[in-house]
DNA sequence: GTCTATAATTCGATAGAC
DNA sequence: GTCTATCGAATTATAGAC
C-alpha cells in the first residue's frame, strides 16, 4: 500500500526538511510552555530567560509540524516525531504535556497576507491569489494542517482561527460593505483552501497541472468577485 | 476534548442514521465480495444468487460510511462499524477482506450529476451549484468522503476517481472547448470542494451560515464562468 | 533534563469450534 | 455463516532512576 513505512526513515530528520525557511516567521516560540511541571518563567512577557531545553523544543516542533503535515493527526506519532528530532519520545510529553498540546505548538501559522489597501482595486485578486499559491507551495506545514483540519476538530479549529485573524481584517479592510465582509471571506477562504484541497492534499491531476499563471488567469476574477462586486 | 467518547454509544446503531435515503441510490451493491473464500459466483454480471449474508453486508456498509464519515479512516474502527451493525467483527474482516477492502465497498459514491446539456448555457451553473449543495447536505456520506480524503491516499482516490467518472463527462458535454475541460473541471471541483470542506468539514461559521439562496447567487455565476467563460 | 521501563489500551487480523 | 477467544503489534501516557 502507499502507507509510510516505519522501517524507511529508522532514524535522523525527514529528507524534505522545512530548511528553516517560512518556519523562522512562525513567530516568538508560542509553545503552551512546560505544562505540569513547575512554572519556572512567569513573566513570559518579553524577555524570556532561554532553556536549556530550547534547542530541544524547536527540533520537536519542526517534526511534528513535518509529521502532522506528510501523516495527518491520527498517523503522526509522538514516537515518529521524538526519533526524527533525535530526542526521547518522553521529552514530548514533558514538554507539550500530550499529543494535542504538541500539535497546538505546531499548529502557528503565519499566513503573511498582504496588505491589499495599497494596491487599486482591480489588481487585488490576482494579488491574493499569488501570495496564496507561492504561500502554499513554499511550506508544507499549510497542506498539513488542512490535512489535520478535516478529521480532527482541533486542526479545524485551527484553521477557523488563523483565517479569522489574519485574513479576515484585510479582507474587511478591502471590503465596501462592511457588514457582507463576513460572506465575502468565506467566499474567498472557500475558494482558496479547495484548489489548496484539490493541488496538494486530493491532488486531483488536472488541478495539479495547472501553472502559477493559469491559477491567477482563473482564480483571481473569481476572488476579485467576491471581494469588491457588488451583492448578487 | 471534542473526541468520541466510545461510551457514549455502547451498542445499536448510531443516532444520526441514513434512513436508506440516498445509500439506496448507490448502486447495484458493488462490494469487493469475499475475497480469501471460495469464489462461489463466478459470473458477477447480471444475475446474482443473493447470499443469506446479503442483509449483514448491507448493515456493514451502512454502519461503515457512518462510522468513515464522523471519525475519518483511522478512527473509524473495524469494531465500531461491526458494533452498530449489530455483527461480530469478524464478520466484516470475512466479507470484506480487510479494512481498506470494506472502505472501498463503502465508499461507492453516485454524484447523480444533473444533465446539463437540456438546459440553457446561462442557467447551468446555478444548477450545478444548487444541486451540489442540496447533495451535500442530502447525504453526510460526501462529508466523510472527504474527510477521508484528506487523510487517507485510499479516500484521495476515491474522490478523483468519483469526480473524474461521473462529473467530468458531463462538463465536457458543456464545455466549449474540448481542449479546456479538464481544467475547466478541476476549477469546478475545486470550487465545489472547497465550499464543501468550509461549510461541512471545517464549519467555518460564516460559510454555515450562508443560506441555499446566498450559495447559489454567489456560487453560480464563479461556475458558470469555469464553465463557458472564455480562456482568460 | 534526560532516559529506561512499562502500564494500560486498543487495534487489525487469525484460528477454530459450532 | 456465525461467533468466541486470542495473538501480535502498536499506541499514548506514566513512574521513577540517574
Amino acid at each position: 500500500m502507499v502507507e509510510r513505512d516505519p522501517s524507511a526513515t529508522p532514524s535522523g530528520p525527514r529528507s524534505a526538511g522545512r530548511s528553516g525557511g517560512p518556519a523562522a516567521a512562525v513567530g516568538p516560540e508560542v509553545d503552551a510552555g512546560p505544562p505540569p511541571v513547575a512554572a519556572e518563567a512567569p513573566d513570559v512577557g518579553v524577555h524570556r530567560r532561554p532553556r536549556r531545553s530550547d534547542a530541544s523544543r524547536a527540533a520537536i516542533l519542526a517534526a511534528a509540524r513535518d509529521r502532522f503535515a506528510a501523516d495527518g493527526y491520527e498517523r503522526a506519532t509522538i514516537r515518529a516525531i521524538a526519533r526524527d528530532a533525535g530526542i526521547d519520545p518522553s521529552m514530548v510529553m514533558r514538554y507539550y504535556g500530550n499529543k494535542e498540546g504538541l500539535f497546538a505548538a505546531a499548529a502557528e501559522i503565519d499566513l503573511r497576507v498582504p496588505d491589499l489597501t495599497a494596491l487599486p482595486p482591480e489588481e487585488r485578486g490576482a494579488r491574493l491569489v499569488r501570495h496564496f499559491i507561492e504561500l502554499w507551495e513554499g511550506d508544507e506545514t499549510l497542506t498539513g494542517m488542512l490535512r489535520v483540519g478535516a478529521t480532527n476538530d482541533a486542526g479545524a479549529e485551527c484553521i477557523r482561527r488563523v483565517f479569522a485573524e489574519q485574513a479576515r481584517p484585510m479582507i474587511d479592510a478591502a471590503c465596501p460593505v462592511p457588514a457582507e465582509a463576513a460572506a465575502r471571506a468565506a467566499l474567498i477562504e472557500s475558494q482558496i483552501l479547495g484548489m489548496a484541497l484539490c493541488r496538494y492534499v486530493l491532488r486531483v491531476p488536472p488541478a495539479v497541472d495547472l501553472s502559477h499563471d493559469e491559477l491567477v488567469a482563473w482564480l483571481a476574477p473569481t476572488i476579485q468577485r467576491y471581494l469588491t462586486a457588488e451583492r448578487p
